[in-house]
DNA sequence: CGTTGCATGTAAGGTGTTACATGATTAC
DNA sequence: GTAATCATGTAACACCTTACATGCAACG
C-alpha cells in the first residue's frame, strides 16, 4: 500500500506569508517584473504588512515558479531591453484562493520600538523620551498622509474594492498611532510634573 | 599605528533588540531564572513588542553573559532544587542605558495578517471575510482587557512609572485595533450592499 | 498516577536581511 | 558627466522558531 506523498494538491501547500503576498500582487492581473512587484509593495502593502528586500522578492518568485504557481517569460521593454515578467498560473490562483479562505490567521505581529524605549524610560532622560515619542507621532502622521495618497491613487478606476477598504483601514491605523503617541506624550509630561510642554 | 579594535567600549555594541529587551527585564532588579523572564515577557512585553520562544531567551542570556552584560549564579530554590538566576552587571547597565538613549529607533514593525486577507478579498467569499475581521475584533478586545489587567497588577506599589505609561498605551492600542476592525466590518457590509449585518 | 508547571537546554531549519556584483537608461 | 532609476541576481549571515530531550515537584 503506497502512502500518498505528502503535500499532494489537497492541502494548501504551506508557503511563507510573504510568498502569498507576492502571489497576491500577481493575482491583480498585471505581468510585472520583480522590480515592479517591489514598487507595488512599497505603494500599499508596506502600510499594513510588508516591506521586503528586493532579494527576498526574487527568492519568493523562484519559490513560486518551483511550486508551479507562477510562470515567467522574457519580455522586451519599450527601450528594447529584455526583462523578466511574471504571471500567476491557474494552479497558483487556486492555491491562493484556498489559502485566502482556509489558512489560519495568526494575530498581527507588532514590534514597537518606541514603546520598548519608553518601557525602559527609567534608563534615559525625560528629554530623550519626549524626543522619541515626538518622532513616532510625526512618523505616524506622515504615514497616514502617505497612505491616504496611496489610497486615492489606487482607487481611481481600478475597481479593486477590497484594496480600497484596506487602504482606508491603513489610513485610520496610522492616524490612531499618531493619536496614541500624542496621548503618551501627555502622560510623560504629567510624569515629569509639568502641565505644559516645552 | 594600531587600529582600535572594532567594538571597543565606545559604541553601544550592536545586539538584537530582543537581547536588549531581556537585559531590560534584568534592569528591574530582580534575579530571575530564564523561565521567569519569559513569564515577565508574557505578562507585559507581548502587548507591544515581543513573545519569544523559551529557547530564544536562553540564547540571548548566553549572548549577554558572553558580552559581560549579565552574570548568572546557581540559586537554591525553596524546594531545594538548584536553578540558574541571572543579574545585570554594571557594564550591562551602562550599555543598556547607552542603547536606550542613543540607538536609532526604526519604525514599528507590523505584519497584519487579517488586513492582508482583506486585501486579497476578491479571492474569498464575503462570509469568510466577515469571519476573519470579526475574529480580529474579538481578539483585539480580549487583548485590551488582558493588557488592562496586566497594567493593574503591574502598577500596584512598584513605582515603575514608565512601565505603567506603556501599559496604558498598550490598552489604548488594542482598543484602537478593535475599533478599526469594527469600522472595516462596516465597510465590508457596505460593499456587500447590506445596511445591516446578519 | 496523570497532568500541569517549573526549569534548562540542543539541533535543525526556515525566514529574511545586508552586502556584493553587474550593467543599461534616463534625468539633471 | 554623474546621479538616480531600472533591473537581476548571489552569498553570507542574523534572527528566531519548532521539535526534541530531560527531569523534578505539586496538584488533583
Amino acid at each position: 500500500m503506497v502512502k500518498p506523498s505528502p503535500r499532494s494538491r489537497a492541502e494548501p501547500a504551506t508557503l511563507p506569508a510573504t510568498a502569498w503576498a507576492v502571489l497576491g500582487v500577481l493575482s491583480f492581473g498585471e505581468e510585472p517584473t520583480g522590480y515592479e512587484i517591489r514598487k507595488w509593495a512599497e505603494h500599499i502593502l508596506r502600510f499594513f504588512y510588508w516591506s521586503p528586500a528586493m532579494s527576498q522578492i526574487y527568492a519568493e518568485l523562484k519559490r513560486l515558479e518551483k511550486a508551479g504557481y507562477a510562470t515567467s517569460r522574457t519580455d522586451v521593454a519599450a527601450d528594447g531591453r529584455p526583462r523578466r515578467v511574471y504571471a500567476i498560473t491557474p494552479d497558483g490562483r487556486d492555491a491562493l484562493a484556498a489559502w485566502a479562505s482556509d489558512a489560519p490567521i495568526g494575530p498581527p505581529v507588532l514590534k514597537h520600538g518606541p514603546a520598548l524605549r519608553v518601557w525602559l524610560g527609567h534608563l534615559a532622560g525625560p528629554e530623550r523620551l519626549r524626543e522619541v515619542v515626538t518622532e513616532q507621532r510625526d512618523r505616524a502622521q506622515r504615514l497616514a498622509e502617505e497612505a491616504e495618497h496611496s489610497r486615492r491613487v489606487a482607487v481611481t478606476g481600478t475597481g479593486w474594492a477590497h484594496a480600497e477598504i484596506v487602504a482606508r483601514w491603513a489610513v485610520r491605523y496610522h492616524e490612531a498611532e499618531r493619536d496614541l503617541a500624542e496621548l503618551m506624550l501627555a502622560d510623560l509630561d504629567e510624569l515629569a510634573g509639568r502641565g505644559a510642554p516645552g
